[in-house]
DNA sequence: AGAAATTTGGCACTGAGTGACTTTTGTGAA
DNA sequence: TTCACAAAAGTCACTCAGTGCCAAATTTCT
């Protein structure tokens, strides 16, 4: 890796960091682009460069979460169930998240403490499950599911992993993210 | 009902009116309040009193059926199982959209088209869920209704209503909302 | 008709975000 | 090492959303 990558890394890391104060200490309307990077020593501008918005200093952390639900999604046999598909990848998902526990605790908590960060998350979110959707079209050829399993399972599915992690972050990360899905998820049968 | 109130509802619906015209025209991001204000013979600063935020232009129209959705949930026997009178208010909702469908539709249609309204409505749906979460929590020192059930029900309600709209709009609403609703439904099911 | 209350407009301001341009800094070859 | 090139960062000027404040207009009530 480069000296030129590694510093991009490290003024992405530094630049969540410095939000992150600044969002728990005065919240995150009240916090200005310009102060999260005069904390850094970076202008404003070159913030921005590196992420869209001001939500996104924080939000943006959770697509490599994303990421990883998708991959494991890709690795699923398109002959299998759409739930059970799902399923699967959420919980590879969350096993993700519970390997680096602390660091999505602290992302969960601030997302969840501000209004407009959290849209931005739910907007993120739901365009997964378009995207998802689209995967299971995909394997209709194949293996089928119904018009309704392709649209509506991806969006149970996320909303459980949504209802899972916001529990998750209420508990302060005290119990095991898979025991809390494998809770959930026993409260609900998807038709096959 | 004074002049006063007329004037008000005829510039609030003016606004939605121009407001859904420009953004079908030129789009969300690039039509401004100033456009729209313009359109209507009333100045910018007059717009943001009626509605906080260019979003909220079209998105606040939404929480009437979220009125809809929670005195139905507030008439439901405490005794009920969550999930029962979380699908009865959820019908209820729906049928008060299908009983004004154009106007549901063309206002769900702007939604749809632009993330940052999306975004702002996701937001909503995800404030309401909790708000019937706490009031299911009330009901718990008479009929309860585990911990999981009243975190995980509303959201997932939420998240079928959701499908279902997006269904309905994604066919230009050509069939009954309620029966969509009925055929998603028919794929989950929920513990008692 | 006229005083009181409410609504609207105008203005000045902050902060997010963008585009264009210049300066700085890392990279790769001679 | 040094020098040319590319990538990144900074600067500046700009647009637009949103807010607070005060003045002008409009509705209401007497």
């Amino acid at each position: 890796m480069s000296l030129r990558e590694r510093k991009k890394d490290k003024t992405r890391a530094d630049l969540l960091a410095a939000a992150l104060e600044l969002f728990e200490k005065q919240g995150f309307a009240e916090t200005t682009i310009h102060q999260i990077a005069d904390a850094v020593d970076v202008s404003a501008r070159t913030l921005l460069r590196y992420f869209p918005t001001k939500e996104d200093v924080v939000v943006s952390w959770v697509e490599e979460g994303m990421s990883v639900f998708l991959s494991s999604f890709a690795d699923r046999p398109a002959s299998e169930p759409a739930h059970v598909s799902l399923l699967a990848s959420a919980r590879a998902m969350l096993a993700h998240y519970q390997s680096q526990a602390e660091f999505y605790l602290t992302i969960e908590r601030a997302i969840a403490s501000s209004p407009a960060i959290r849209a931005r998350k739910l907007e993120m979110s739901a365009r997964l499950a378009e995207e998802v959707t689209e995967l299971l079209r995909q394997r209709r050829g194949t293996a089928g599911g119904g018009d309704w399993q392709v649209l509506l399972y991806p969006a149970l599915v996320f909303a459980m992993l949504r209802a899972v992690i916001g529990r998750w972050v209420a508990e302060n990360g005290d119990r095991d993210l898979l025991a809390l899905f494998d809770e959930a998820s026993s409260l609900v049968t998807f038709a096959a």
